[in-house]
DNA sequence: GTCTATAAGCAGATAGAC
DNA sequence: GTCTATCTGCTTATAGAC
């Protein structure tokens, strides 16, 4: 049991906010008045709002560079990498389920530099993936359907998880990927 | 080649705004200034900003009720009937692609009675969605996953479409369709 | 570390002239 | 139908007392 830091008070609140509202809906008095403190308190520990959102967004993104990183570097086939990747996901999602929000919804808010940082790992990450599903389909392990079409069909389902955890979270997890896997991997018929 | 009216072309407008900076990060300023008008100009065709939103959101949330309707009362197997709705969601991106960002990501910006109306439409749309997959399922047709993992993992490919449209919109939306539906039905072995 | 007070700017919206 | 001028309220952020 670890005794949080005011700062990560600050962001743990914000991300709660940011996925109930939306970044820009969500104003420093309403974090603060859900810490019970003012407005003005908040600077004590934080530059400023986009601070904040930079803190949230660019943390998770490198969960997933690091996590897209380990599965790359094993030596596994293209569809076992492809679970591993669905995997990964879910384990991210149950971890930071809130601060997804503003990674998917709000990452065109952040400051320049942050900004360009973020897009370079999102596209490094779908580059990892890409390669992985045309190896896949070059190895003849996955159908040659059009590989953009499996890239955004996977995709999509893995970064929308964390609004459907939210609702029925009580599902166990185990079972979550064992059928998610199977759903993505081998399809409904 | 139908003449639009004022008010016609300020949710044109907006709505290509709201794709690009979502609705709370545009002013009536920044559609006024995009029309090469005045922001006081904009009242004398719209109510206000909460009406631009709904006029956008609700027609098309109609589109998908009416659509959702017509596949359920067609004399159809479940699994053709789950490939009708895949197409028809690939046919409302196409026609109103910029729309569909203020439906997915701004929705909870509308004010109370259309919220209700939309999030009871959005309900029903997921219950006849359901209800198919369920149908599939005890007909044999469709493998016995969750049906809440397979409801959930289509919809989140189709509701996140308009993202992709853009960007690779080139591509003939019949070869779309057909690898859309081969992947999510017969995944990818 | 939190407070009060306050600055400077932008938001949605209205009144009334043309 | 569009304009200018303006109102009211909220935004992020800072200064300085305690």
């Amino acid at each position: 049991m670890k005794t949080i830091s005011r700062k990560e008070e600050i962001i743990q609140v914000a991300s709660r906010l940011f996925y109930e509202k939306g970044y820009k809906t969500v104003s420093m008095r309403d974090i603060a008045t859900a810490m019970d403190i003012k407005a003005a308190s908040l600077y004590n520990h934080i530059n400023g709002k986009q601070e904040i959102l930079s803190e949230i967004i660019l943390k998770v993104a490198e969960e997933f560079t690091v996590g897209m990183e380990n599965v790359v570097s094993e030596k596994i086939s293209a569809i076992e990498k492809v679970e591993k990747v669905i995997e990964m996901h879910i384990d991210i999602t149950v971890n930071y389920s809130e601060a997804l929000a503003a990674l998917n919804n709000d990452w065109m808010h952040l400051e320049k530099s942050n900004l360009s940082a973020f897009v370079k790992m999102r596209e490094d990450y779908e580059e990892n993936f890409r390669k992985i599903i045309k190896q896949g389909i070059e190895m003849g392990e996955i159908k040659a359907h059009h590989p953009e079409v499996i890239l955004f069909s996977i995709l999509s389902t893995l970064r929308t998880l964390y609004l459907w955890y939210q609702k029925r979270g009580k599902l166990d997890m185990n079972i979550l990927k064992r059928d998610m896997v199977a759903v993505l991997i081998k399809g409904l018929i």
